[in-house]
DNA sequence: GCCGTTTTCGGCCCGACTGTTTTCAGTCG
């Protein structure tokens, strides 16, 4: 990850747990990443790798595991790294070799890694060979002509390197969801047009809806005899800025925003979230941007198979070859077949048959699972075992609860926004304004939020009396302040629907430490006010990092209010931007038996729009129906927003 | 570093592409 600390977290003052799950899983994955660059056996990387998933992933915890030794008796873990996790939780101590390679490994290598077709191996050999120990030393290099007469390089290999360097500068390496789908969705519908396929479809992480997207991936069914046609009208189509190759079964482009007939344009942004990405040349940076599109040709009997393959991930691919293993099978992108000397496209000639992905997971014995939920978190157990989820659909979206007017810093007035949800189908509309404290975006006072709140009544009146089905709720998005504080006196939040509990301050949140920014989450929690955190914890992709937080223990904390009978829901802001909370706590959530309320956040009419990421990540995270409150009646909410 | 009714060694998912080689290593997905 750009901008990521390679240093290892310091202890807590008191333990044990010296340290969370997440400072763990992050150990590992630096380790792993560390090892690599130091040439360590790739299986041995792999094992870090392994138990930095692992335990990120882990629902039990991590001190107790440790405490009691079930740590050794996961699946992953064995005496190596169950000692140095043990070690690190119980005494707040970091094994020794550990340190040792965090202190001795330059950043800039790190950095290196992110130049396309720059791996450790090349990274360790620059480094030994030419002192190379960052990307400026590395460009250089190049420039200087040391790096291609090395062997195992050459000419082609440092022009490869001088253009990566270019790119990574120009842009760090992966495209929000919303900017990878609009390309995606728009090249596709593109190539599906086109004479000679007989089928296509987008994979890759944009299938999967990942929060953020690397390149696109599109598979399209073509008789080989149809492959030239093909290819020679994908090359002539819009938008393609730069051809890379051009093979029987692959053509690799370059898009760029030309693809987009009615040009391109970002829209409203939250000046926020702006300054986070980068202040006002963001919108001319990704109008002048690119992403790298990778479209499979392949016969028309093969193509579940490969679209299979490169959906992904990687991790959920090598889950399922091993399932087919056990099964005597072998499984790769051209078919599933039985052990054989054949390879490749002449092997799918054995594979069994499959009309769509569902026939590959039926042969399997294995439930059908759906694109969002391909990340290896458990879907290839729940699937064996016929539990996988029945995940929610945009459709059953019957209203949020953080959105914004002109009361404080949003486009549209009261009625403009209660007017577009109901023309979305919604039959209930949360507004909540920012608080005084928020003055850079025009908090409202209490005044005013109240006379809000009495207007809304009015509407709602009106509707009630005219047979409309449509309510509105009064809350507030109330910044989170020192001690866990809320912005408003307890007689003006007593009068009003709901708080949205959410920090502004990220200056001063992101400059402390994970336990004093949990500790305030949890004492704004506390307060009978607070029905709703929001975005938790205030990231924005590409732009910012978020605070640190061990969002298991706010997670385990909210589950207890809960089960107490209090509502404290968490909420999934589904702003492109924001994503937050990231799926891999949706399904925490879920398990724990917190609320999730999907929230567009919206400042404007479109806005509102934003809600289908929302709805696409609550899939990914394995969020149904009734783990989500924006699926209930308006009636129902009323119950239980008085609690 | 992990794992094991083929268990204490010898495996660890699989294939394509690229650029470098003259049969292969590194990178990528």
């Amino acid at each position: 990850m750009a901008g990521a600390s390679w240093k290892l977290p310091k202890a807590r003052m008191v333990g044990p747990p010296f340290f969370s799950r997440n400072q763990i899983s992050t150990a590992l994955h630096q380790m792993a990443v560390l090892l690599e660059l130091s040439g360590a056996n790739m299986f041995r990387t792999r094992s870090y790798q392994n138990g930095s998933r692992l335990i990120g992933s882990l629902s039990q915890d991590l001190g107790e595991l440790v405490a009691s030794g079930e740590l050794f008796e996961l699946k992953g873990i064995g005496k190596g790294l169950g000692s140095a996790i043990s070690q690190a939780v119980g005494e707040g101590k970091w094994p020794e070799d550990w340190v040792d390679l965090h202190e001795n490994t330059p950043a800039g290598l790190i950095e290196m890694l992110g130049i396309p077709g720059v791996g450790p191996k090349k990274i360790k050999v620059l480094h030994d060979e030419l002192g190379v120990l960052s990307v400026a030393d590395l460009q250089e290099s190049c420039v200087k002509n040391e790096v291609a007469p090395m062997k195992g390089f050459g000419a082609k290999s440092q022009q490869r390197i001088l253009d990566g360097i270019d790119l990574l500068a120009r842009f760090s390496a992966r495209r929000r969801l919303d900017i990878g789908l609009r390309y995606g969705q728009t090249f596709l519908s593109m190539i599906a047009k086109l004479a000679g396929v007989e089928r296509a479809e987008l994979a890759g992480s944009a299938r999967r809806r990942r929060e953020t997207i690397g390149d696109l991936d599109i598979v399209a069914a073509v008789q080989p005899s149809d492959v030239e046609m093909v290819t020679n009208a994908i090359l002539s189509l819009n938008g393609i800025a730069d051809v890379k190759g051009a093979g029987d079964s692959k053509v690799s482009v370059i898009l760029d925003t030309s693809i987009f007939e009615g040009g391109f344009s970002l829209g409203h942004l939250d000046p926020n979230v702006l300054d986070a990405i980068g202040g006002e040349s963001y919108e001319q940076l990704e109008s002048g941007g690119t992403i790298d599109a990778q479209v499979r040709l392949v016969p028309p009997h093969v193509f579940p198979f490969t679209l299979a393959y490169f959906t992904g991930s990687k991790e959920h691919n090598i889950r399922m070859r091993q399932v087919a293993q056990d099964k005597g099978l072998k499984l790769n992108e051209f078919g599933l077949m039985p052990e054989t000397e054949l390879t490749g496209l002449d092997a799918a000639a054995t594979s069994l048959p499959a009309l769509d992905e569902a026939e590959i997971y039926s042969h399997l014995g294995l439930q059908y699972v759906v694109p969002e939920l391909r990340e290896d978190i458990g879907e290839i157990e729940a699937s064996a075992a016929e539990s996988l989820p029945e995940l929610v659909t945009l459709s059953e979206i019957k209203g949020a609860l953080h959105n914004h007017t002109t009361l404080s810093d949003g486009d549209a007035s009261l009625e403009q926004m209660a007017d577009a949800a109901q023309r979305l189908g919604w039959k209930w509309l949360g507004i909540a304004d920012h608080s005084p404290t928020l003055t850079i975006a025009n908090g409202a006072s209490a005044d005013d939020l109240l006379s809000q709140h009495a207007t809304m009544q009015e509407y709602n009146s009106q509707w009630k009396n005219d047979g409309v089905d449509f309510k509105l709720f009064s809350g507030v998005e109330s910044d989170i302040l020192e001690n866990g504080k809320l912005d408003h006196p307890d007689d003006v939040l007593s009068q009003i629907d709901y708080v949205v509990a959410s920090v502004h301050a990220m200056g001063r949140w992101r400059s402390r430490d994970e336990s004093q920014n949990t500790e305030d989450l949890l004492k704004c929690l506390d307060h009978p006010a607070t029905t709703v955190l929001g975005h938790p914890t205030g990231r924005i992709l590409q732009g910012r990092d978020g605070y640190e937080v061990d969002l298991h223990t706010v997670l385990e904390y909210m589950s207890e209010a809960n089960n107490d009978g209090t509502l404290k829901a968490i909420e999934l802001n589904a702003s492109p931007y924001r994503l937050d909370l990231d799926w891999r706590f949706c399904k925490r959530a879920k398990e724990l038996g917190v609320p999730v309320v999907i929230n567009p956040d919206a400042h404007s009419v479109k806005g509102l729009g934003d809600i289908d990421y929302g709805v696409m990540i609550a899939r990914k995270g394995w969020l149904e129906r009734n783990d989500i409150l924006n699926t209930l009646t308006a009636e129902s909410l009323s119950g239980r927003l008085v609690g």
